[in-house]
RNA sequence: GGGCAGGUAGCUCAGUUGGUACGAGCGUCCGCCUGAAAAGUGGAAGGUCGGCGGUUCGACCCCGCCCCUGCCCA
């Protein structure tokens, strides 16, 4: 069971409900949260609050080493073996809807090459996203048809597939299909406005609790230096105003409306799938709902 | 009470020597997305140009009065 839906909706409480109601654990699907010490930002639970719940795949990596989805899909499927072979289900939470999709759907990655991709992304800084859309034209027509030319990071890595695998690359994400057997997904629902609201109170009340301290610390721990980590909302805002860019109050309110962006991405990517079942954020019975989707799923 | 600056899109501001607002950024809305996805990207909708009167074939741009904001003087 995956727990699905927009930053500061409440996925995590659900999560919990369910986990205790299914007798299951928790798999975090969240990018960021993978992250040893990126606590306070990601609003990760402690542990005081898991009510004894094990919780997989957070704190896996420093906040210098890059993470990729690929990877992810393969520790997120082992810990679903494992815990099915205990007859544990697991229930899966966070909202990287790529990440979830990567696990529960049938989702392939072709493969990276750092040396091939270092060198397209020397040629992108020097010749330009045009120039090496023209490149993808010329190999792939296909592929240079669905990107638009000014998507530089998505050329590069089209050029990197077939750079490696000598074939030409899909652009398009594969059809919505389970690749996980008896997979269910519970999206929370909630209204844009006290979405809006829940963003600004929770950045307000993640700045009482020393978020500036922990970026301090971070940064000391590499931060700066890696390729993932430090792009992570508000903490990217945060090292700006450590290193004298912006004021503090800038950075605050910068998290802010990046956050309520965030939010609004990630709710037009999973309103797309339609196997999600929709629960209402502050709907007393959401739980008993969200456990109805999962014994009488819809269309059977 | 007097002087100066300003009142143009939800916000911050461009702009037209008078000829249908060429607007921009942000926000909002809608969309895209395969190894950085809390990232990266495309598009759309928004304006009686402070109010009233005047001059003019025609005013957001000129004139008068008024209202509002900021600064200065008394």
């Amino acid at each position: 069971m995956a727990v699905v839906g927009p930053t500061a909706a409440g996925k995590t409480d659900l999560s919990l409900d369910l986990a205790e109601a299914l007798g299951g654990e928790v798999v975090n699907t969240d990018s960021m949260q993978i992250y040893r010490g990126m606590d306070i930002g990601t609003a990760k639970l402690p542990v005081a609050e898991r009510r004894g719940i094990t919780h997989h795949l957070l704190d896996l990596l420093e906040v210098s080493e890059p993470a990729t989805v690929a990877e992810f899909q393969r520790w997120a499927r082992e810990v679903i073996v494992d815990c099915r072979a205990r007859q544990v289900p697991p229930v899966l939470v966070g909202g990287s809807a790529l990440y979830t999709r990567a696990v529960l759907d049938r989702f392939e990655f072709p493969g990276t090459d750092p040396a091939v991709r270092h060198q397209l992304e020397q040629e992108l800084a020097e010749v330009g996203p045009e120039a090496m859309h023209r490149r993808l034209t010329a190999v792939d027509a296909d592929a240079a048809a669905r990107i638009i030319p000014s998507n530089g990071r998505r050329i590069v890595r089209a050029l990197e597939v077939i750079a490696i695998t000598g074939r030409p690359f899909s652009a398009t994400l594969p059809e919505l299909r389970y690749e996980v057997s008896d997979a269910h997904q519970v999206g929370v629902d909630i209204p844009r406005d006290v979405l809006d609201e829940r963003i600004a109170q929770r950045v307000e009340r993640m700045w009482e609790a020393g978020f500036v301290d922990e970026v301090r610390r971070l940064a000391e721990h590499g931060l700066r230096e890696g390729r993932t980590a430090n792009r992570a909302l508000g903490y990217q805002q945060v090292l700006a105003y450590l290193d004298g860019e912006i004021t503090e109050q800038a950075a605050k309110e910068l998290t802010i409306a990046g956050t309520r962006r965030f939010a609004r991405r990630q709710d037009s990517w999973f309103r797309k799938d339609p196997r999600i079942t929709w629960v209402a954020w502050d709907d007393p019975e959401r739980v008993r709902k969200a456990l109805d989707a999962v014994r009488h799923p819809a269309g059977r």
